[in-house]
DNA sequence: CGAACAATAGCACGATCGTTCGTATATTTC
DNA sequence: GAAATATACGAACGATCGTGCTATTGTTCG
């Protein structure tokens, strides 16, 4: 889009940014150091420096790309499919590929800041990380409202607590598949937010999830569905 | 137990371990620096620094502390209830209590530290770490196979992947109460243990639910029976 | 060509980091 | 009481932190 118009100096800057968002997703917003950023990009610690001011700016513009890079490789691609169950099931699916492909070298970015800014006081870089939080959460509560008024989940589901087990279930893939380099974790979530997603279905969520992928479904699925199905949409 | 010969030094020792734990909950591991907690503790640097020799020694003293106080805190209240189904609901009961009554001041000790650790390259501190980490994870495994063979959990479930969502929540749960200093969260991680454990559960096992916690349990413990009464211990 | 300007480098500052060393004061042991 | 040991302190180290200030480059434009 504005991908043209950028001076030398933006191109650097947007280049030291994007190694910041890599090495902050490991380090920390607090423990990246603008030094070892210079270190890292071959240039002088004041050249760099003198992009942003001071520390807290470039971490605010860090947070700022990091959120872009986010939106382009999970939000985006969710997006393309159709409103509802249908585009929850995407965005957990995307967030889980989004791990897996390691679009951060240290796993999902904006979990590890949560994890880092959550118990300190405030400030506007714990402001700016949990508006990003809200605004995923809340987009996992809408697409559970829209699925609500299209009668693919039951009425008596809370968005908000749904919202909040699906995004418990890929945080905690986050946090085990790096710290245990096993992909097992992946899996687990993927089968938690099936099997919670298809609990929660009506009939017409089921057909919708049936199609999403096909027999990849293990049983549980089937085994919910006979569950369920007499219970109608209540 | 062991609390009588404790010399002049191992006392200001432990005294300096608990302020560790406390302010490494919120500042994290790496964080934590020596000239910061000696003003806190009200002695020299050096003073500090003689009883452990070396920051990865503190370090590693203070994940020893933070575990027994972990130990003391969650497990230990825990295990006094009986084996199985009770234990495991009750292993998720006094984590989030543990959570709710601030043990640590920055939330759980071993969640931070986790987050902190794990995309870090490998080291004695992180190896610790994930060994504390694998002990609690057994601890809800094991609760879950001995409920298994008590026939109060469906045979059919995966105790790794129950360990998993419970785990989920209850580590959602800390990030978000904290983040957004929202007590409803705790409420959330409660109402997901609760459906998780009934939804899984044999018609033995929803007894010893009932049992637990009286009439407190909102309308989806009985409407979760409706549907799964039928299909009895599958 | 030269002026204006944006971008980077060099250098230095005070503060703090983890760490070492020598020393002073208690406490125990002979 | 003397010797030995445990405990803490003060000063200083080299390194690195974030941040200024000044100069030097490279590009753009009149």
């Amino acid at each position: 889009m504005s991908n043209q118009n950028t001076s030398a100096g933006a191109k650097t800057r947007d280049a030291i940014l994007q190694t910041a968002a890599d090495v902050a997703s490991v380090e920390g917003l607090e423990g990246l150091s603008i030094g070892r950023l210079a270190t890292e990009m071959g240039m002088s610690k004041s050249g760099l420096f003198a992009h942003f001011g001071s520390k807290e700016e470039l971490q605010l513009a860090t947070v700022e790309v990091a959120r872009k890079r986010y939106v382009r490789e999970v939000i985006a691609p969710a997006m393309k499919s159709g409103g509802g169950l249908a585009q929850l099931h995407a965005l957990c699916q995307s967030f889980l590929s989004y791990v897996e492909r390691r679009v951060f070298p240290g796993g999902c970015f904006f979990a590890a800041a949560m994890a880092e800014f959550d118990a300190k006081s405030e400030g506007p870089v714990r402001d700016r990380i949990a508006a990003c939080q809200t605004m995923w959460m809340e987009s996992l509560e809408h697409a559970t409202e829209v699925a609500q008024r299209k009668r693919q989940l039951r009425s008596s589901v809370d968005p908000k607590q749904l919202a909040f087990e699906l995004e418990a279930a890929m945080l905690a893939a986050n946090w085990y598949v790096h710290m245990f380099s096993d992909p097992a974790y992946l899996e687990r979530a993927r089968g938690s937010v099936q099997s919670r997603l298809a609990g929660d279905a009506t009939p017409t969520g089921l057909r919708v999830l049936e199609a999403l992928h096909g027999s990849t479904t293990p049983p549980t699925l089937q085994q919910t569905l006979d569950r369920t199905g007499q219970n109608g949409s209540r």
